[in-house]
DNA sequence: CAGTTCTATAACTAGATGGTTTTATACGTG
DNA sequence: CACGTATAAAACCATCTAGTTATAGAACTG
C-alpha cells in the first residue's frame, strides 16, 4: 500500500538480472557465486542487484559460514500483483468493448461528438 | 515475455506520479491539462511522465483539436501481472512453511545445522 | 490576423543507476 | 598463523531519470 513500497518493489522488478535472479531463487536458496554463474557480470556487480532486491524486501539473506545464502521473499511481489489486479476489469473488458464499438458503428452511432469506448 | 517490454513496464510502474496518472485514466480518458492538475508539476513535466507510460505501451493518445487525450492501454498490465503470477505459489505457501516450521520446532528438530526462522 | 490555449521540445541540473576494478572483511582449512 | 574462499565496500565512470524554465508549434477564438 505504501507507496515507496510499490516504488522500490517495480523499480528492483523493471531489471532483467533481478528478475532472472528472483527466477533462480524461485527454485531454492542460492549463495552469491551460485547466483552470479549465469550472468557475464563480476562479484560485485551481482552483490549491488541483490543489495537493490534485498532493499526491497524481494530477498532475504542468511549466513552459512563465509556465505549469504539468499531466498526468495514472495510478500512484496503479491503487494505489487494485488496494485496490478485493481486493473484487470480494464483488460478483461476490452473483448467486450470491441464488442460495444463495433455494435454501434453498424447502428450508425458513431460520430456523435466523442464517444468515450471505456 | 520479451524482457524488454517488462523492463519498460515495470520501470513505468515504479513511479507514484504515473501510477497515479494511470488511476486517473482508470476512470476514463484525461488530456495532459486534466492529468496534471493534482499534481505539484510542471505541465512539461507531466508530458515527460506521458511520454515514458506511452514509450511503455500503458497508454495511447488521440487527437482531438489542441488536445492529446490520454487513454489507458492495460494489455501491458496483464503481461506485467501474467509475470508476477507465476510466483504465486511462493506467497500462497508462505503458511503453509510457517506451519512446517512450528511443527519441527515442536518436534525438537532445531538446532539441526541452522534452519533460518527468517 | 492576433491572441489564447494545449502540448511538445530543447537545454539544463541534480541525483540515481548499473557497471567496473580494487580493496577489505569474515570465515574455514591446512 | 597463513592462506584460500565468499562476500561486501569503496571509488570511479557513463548513462539515465525526474525535474526545471523557456520556447516553439498547432489549433481554436475573436
Amino acid at each position: 500500500m505504501a507507496s515507496d513500497t510499490l516504488d522500490a518493489t517495480f523499480a528492483a522488478l523493471a531489471d532483467p538480472t533481478r528478475r532472472a535472479i528472483l527466477a533462480r531463487l524461485a527454485q531454492g536458496e542460492a549463495t552469491v557465486m551460485e547466483l552470479a554463474a549465469p550472468f557475464a557480470m563480476s562479484q560485485p556487480g551481482v552483490s549491488k542487484h541483490l543489495r537493490v532486491l534485498e532493499r526491497a524486501g524481494l530477498i532475504s539473506r542468511g549466513r552459512d559460514a563465509q556465505r549469504r545464502p539468499c531466498r526468495l521473499e514472495a510478500t512484496r511481489l503479491k503487494t505489487a500483483m494485488d496494485w496490478l489486479a485493481d486493473y484487470r476489469s480494464y483488460w478483461e473488458e476490452s473483448y467486450q468493448r470491441l464488442d460495444d464499438l463495433l455494435g454501434e458503428l453498424e447502428a450508425g452511432t458513431s460520430g456523435a461528438g466523442e464517444r468515450e469506448v471505456r
